[in-house]
Formats: C-alpha cells, sequence, structure tokens
DNA sequence: TGCCAGGCGGGGT
DNA sequence: ACCCCGCATGGC
C-alpha cells in the first residue's frame, strides 16, 4: 500500500459558527472520518488530514508528488465550506416545520463538498433507491474499487476515478448498481472524453450547468442538481425527489405537483442545501416512516442502531 | 414471496 | 404539458 508523506501543515479560519464535527460526521464513511480527524481526499491523490484546533482547523496535507500549498488550501477551504455564511439559512430553517430540528442541532455544519465526478457517482447511486441501498453502493464501489493509501498510521481509500472504472467494468457490476452502472460508465466517458470538464462547468450558474450534465444519458434533473450542490456550493436549484415531494407536500400544505416551486419560493438560494439538510434532519428514513416522524413532529435526528446520514461514519460495514 | 424504492428515458395522449 | 411504463438490484 502507497504510503504518503507528509508536506506541509496549515490552518484555517472558519466564519463562526463552525462545527468541524457535524461538518464532518454527515456522509462520511469511516474511512474518512473516525470521531476526531477527517481524512479528505484532494486534487492529485493529497489527502488532508484536519482536526479541531480551538476555534481553528488544523489540516495536515499528506500527497505523492506535486504538490502547490495554495491550491490546496483553496481547495480545503471549498471542502469544508470554511467561509461560506449560513446564517440566513439557519434562520429560516429555525422556523420552518422541516427543518426546525436540524437548524437546533447543527448549528456550526457545513456542507462537505465533493469534486464533479463523485459527486455524480454519489447522485446516481441515489436514482430510485432506498438511502440504505445507494450508500451500500457507495460503499461496495470504494471497497472494491478504491485505491488504498496509509496515511498519518492510518488506512485511506482513494474513491475510484472515471479511469479506475473505465480500466474495469465488470468490475463496476459487482456493486450492486444494477442499470445504474450503465450510467456510471455513461459519467466516466464524459469525464475521460473532456465533454465533461469541471472546472468549466464550475464557472456556469446552476441553471447552465444543469443543461450541460442532463447531457449526459441516465443524468437527469435530480442528478444533475445534486451534483451541483455538492460540488460547487450552489443551491440555487433544489434536487426535488418522489420523497423530497411527498414530505414538502404534507409540511407545507401544497399538492405534489407545486412542492417545486413553492420550495424555492420558501428557501430562494439554499434550496438545495435545505433538501440534504432534510435528508439529515429525517435520519434519510424511507418514505412511509420519513411521513410518520413528520406528522409526529419528529424532525430531528434520531440515535438509531442502523446507519444514518450522520453516524454511518460509524460503521466499517453495511 | 412479490413488491417497491430520494430517477430516467422513451413512448403515448 | 402531461401520464405511464420498464428497468437491475436488494431489502422487507
Amino acid at each position: 500500500m502507497k504510503q504518503l508523506k507528509p508536506v506541509a501543515a496549515i490552518e484555517l479560519s472558519p466564519r463562526k459558527p463552525f462545527d468541524l464535527h457535524k461538518t464532518l460526521c454527515v456522509y462520511s464513511f469511516h474511512w474518512f472520518y473516525d470521531g476526531v480527524r477527517g481524512f479528505i481526499p484532494l486534487f492529485n491523490e493529497a489527502v488532508a488530514v484536519v482536526e479541531p484546533r480551538g476555534e481553528k482547523v488544523a489540516a495536515e496535507i499528506y500527497a505523492p508528488k506535486d504538490f502547490s500549498e495554495e491550491a490546496v488550501r483553496r481547495e480545503l477551504q471549498h471542502v469544508l465550506g470554511i467561509e461560506e455564511d449560513l446564517s440566513s439559512f439557519f434562520q429560516k430553517a429555525e422556523k420552518d416545520p422541516l427543518l426546525r430540528g436540524f437548524a437546533k442541532e447543527f448549528v456550526g455544519w457545513r456542507l462537505r463538498a465533493q469534486p464533479l465526478w463523485w459527486s455524480l457517482v454519489i447522485a446516481v447511486c441515489q436514482q430510485n433507491a432506498s438511502f440504505r441501498q445507494g450508500w451500500k453502493m457507495l460503499y461496495s464501489l470504494i471497497e472494491k474499487l478504491g485505491k488504498p493509501v496509509r496515511v498519518a498510521g492510518r488506512e485511506v481509500v482513494l474513491p475510484p476515478t472515471p479511469r479506475d472504472l473505465l480500466r474495469n467494468p465488470s468490475a463496476l457490476s459487482n456493486c450492486g448498481l444494477g442499470y445504474r452502472a450503465a450510467t456510471v460508465l455513461e459519467v466516466a466517458k464524459a469525464f475521460t472524453s473532456g465533454s465533461i470538464a469541471p472546472d468549466e462547468v464550475g464557472e456556469l450558474d446552476a441553471a447552465r450547468a444543469e443543461e450541460k450534465l442532463v447531457e449526459i444519458r441516465g443524468v437527469g434533473r435530480y442528478t444533475a442538481r445534486l451534483s451541483i450542490a455538492l460540488s460547487y456550493r450552489k443551491y440555487d436549484l433544489p434536487p426535488i425527489d418522489r420523497w423530497v415531494e411527498a414530505l414538502a407536500s404534507q409540511a407545507y400544505g401544497v399538492s405534489r405537483r407545486e412542492v417545486a416551486d413553492e420550495w424555492v419560493r420558501r428557501w430562494g438560494k439554499w434550496s438545495a442545501l435545505a433538501v440534504f439538510a432534510l435528508t439529515i434532519a429525517l435520519d434519510a428514513a424511507p418514505m412511509k416512516q420519513a411521513l410518520q416522524r413528520l406528522a409526529a413532529g419528529e424532525v430531528a435526528p434520531k440515535q438509531l442502531d442502523k446507519p444514518t446520514p450522520s453516524n454511518m461514519w460509524r460503521y466499517s460495514s453495511w
């Protein structure tokens, strides 16, 4: 297993309030968070090991090759949303029937951003599948096709790249993706052929980025929008699926067809972030349970003895 | 055991 | 602009 060497130590000063634990624990596998330190894959097979240092975040950078401290700092700031100001989002959330529980418990949380390629894979794995099933696919993808490296005495797995998957498409079909495997390969091809360039997509506004991404066969509006939020921290366009549609319809008292408009009316530039937060608030429970919890007013994350968005980092098998 | 699940595309009307 | 269906896989 390749061992990465420490090449730099940097310190980040987040906009307050900031809670590194909450930021790292959400939707993390055990390879990437141990309860104290976060292990964050970065560009060019670098890894940042981050931990709290008072009000700041200390980061040790590990890298196998050429490396620019300034570029790594920028990337890490983006990944952790170090300068993002969520105060107006939380103000809205406090008064919202879906997110008031989240607002109370997740002060200081930021979404952890992902590279566009991996965001798309994540989103594709949520298509027409339960949370549990989708994340099992991803777990399997990383476990079987990721590249393990040794960082700070610990094994971290770098998620597979488009080339990794194209090199061995049959391995992909053993990861339980079903027909989604074909879409993942389409995405991989779009990246290796250059028809999707992450930096260029990042220059576009959310609507134009969506138009670009839905050119990929198997990528629709839900997948595109979720990816744009995860990769670029652009939250204008909500990835509304059947689950959100049902919950919002009940909570806001509008018909299902009106949900998308109503969601944007209420959440504005925070629309996608609110969708993401809702999955945390209701522990990504399957539709029927989620609706029951909403009806009972149980809209804060619970301690459950099965994987949820906020505790899945504790699980080393699925 | 069948169903069905945080979509999607392709076919209808 | 709608509506409806099939689709791989795994969980209940």
